[in-house]
DNA sequence: TACTTAAATAGTAATTATTCTTATTAAGGA
DNA sequence: TCCTTAATAAGAATAATTACTATTTAAGTA
């Protein structure tokens, strides 16, 4: 599930070059977080990052982790990941995709278009404002849990 | 912004119907607090839908209020309304619609389609289960807020 | 390279939304 | 009207996130 290690480093590499844009310092701290969330399709929450960064760095404190977290999304480099758990879950995948979530594992999983394909804004969606981005959440429950079910049947 | 009350009445005989069906009581808590969703547009959160229900009834619980939207959106009567924010906000408008959210003011705008549109599911999107849902969420600035910057700018 | 300074951090306390616990009340069937 | 048990009020508890403050450190400058 991990990315090569080249993308990696360019993806690392796109961190600095906007820490330097924005007037911001190029952390360790930073760099381990957003490297955990850019490194993971498993779209993970702020406990699950803080978890994996302490083993590299002990005495990452959760705040940090938090605070670091909404910088990278002020920055547009991740995203929040519309669920309706008290967890927020996050993205550095910045390709066009939606997402698939699951009502009884809560995973959750990419949804990437077909080549050619490309969502479709509601006609009247341009009469409320200025449209920044647009999400697709589809909920229902993923074949693993379907197996499960089908299998407790038996 | 209040619907008409015959509306309004039908909603809470369907709330009946519904309570009965589930072996549900159907007490006036349930009752006044689900008006209160399906008399709203404005997908009000469960500070908003208690303090107005303790108008009417002084007595009633913050408790009772989490615990009732939750029995309704396990009946399928209300939802909630994907928000990246810490408060969950409801919705008992059962027509398909989407959303427009305001990143400034967090306001939640319904987007209605047109006759004869219809939501196009992306295609991969069966691959990864059994669907229940679609949402899309549209995040922006809202036309009341672009027009408040407007006014700054001048 | 060392110095400087403000931005960022660790550690911990506080806050906020939501859920749980328990004694009490009341819906609705008999 | 009575009985049963689901539902409630009140307040405590929890879980996620944010705020506070003393300390550290990134990175620009001499």
């Amino acid at each position: 599930m991990h990315k090569n290690n080249n993308v990696l480093d360019e993806k690392i590499e796109y961190l600095r070059t906007m820490c330097k844009l924005k007037g911001m310092r190029v952390t360790p701290q930073r760099v381990e977080i957003y490297k955990h969330v850019a490194n993971s399709c498993e779209h993970p929450d702020a406990e699950t990052i803080y978890e994996s960064v302490k083993e590299k760095m002990p005495n990452v404190s959760v705040d940090t982790v938090y605070r670091t977290l909404a910088s990278l999304e002020d920055m547009d480099m991740i995203f929040r990941v519309d669920n309706q758990l008290p967890k927020a879950r996050f993205d550095a995948d910045k390709t066009p995709h939606h997402h698939f979530l699951c009502v009884k594992c809560n995973e959750v999983y990419d949804i990437f278009l077909e080549p050619g394909e490309k969502v479709e804004l509601p006609k009247n969606a341009e009469r409320f404002g200025e449209i920044k981005d647009i999400n697709v959440q589809i909920r229902g429950i993923c074949n693993k849990c379907l197996q499960e079910q089908t299998n407790k049947q038996n």
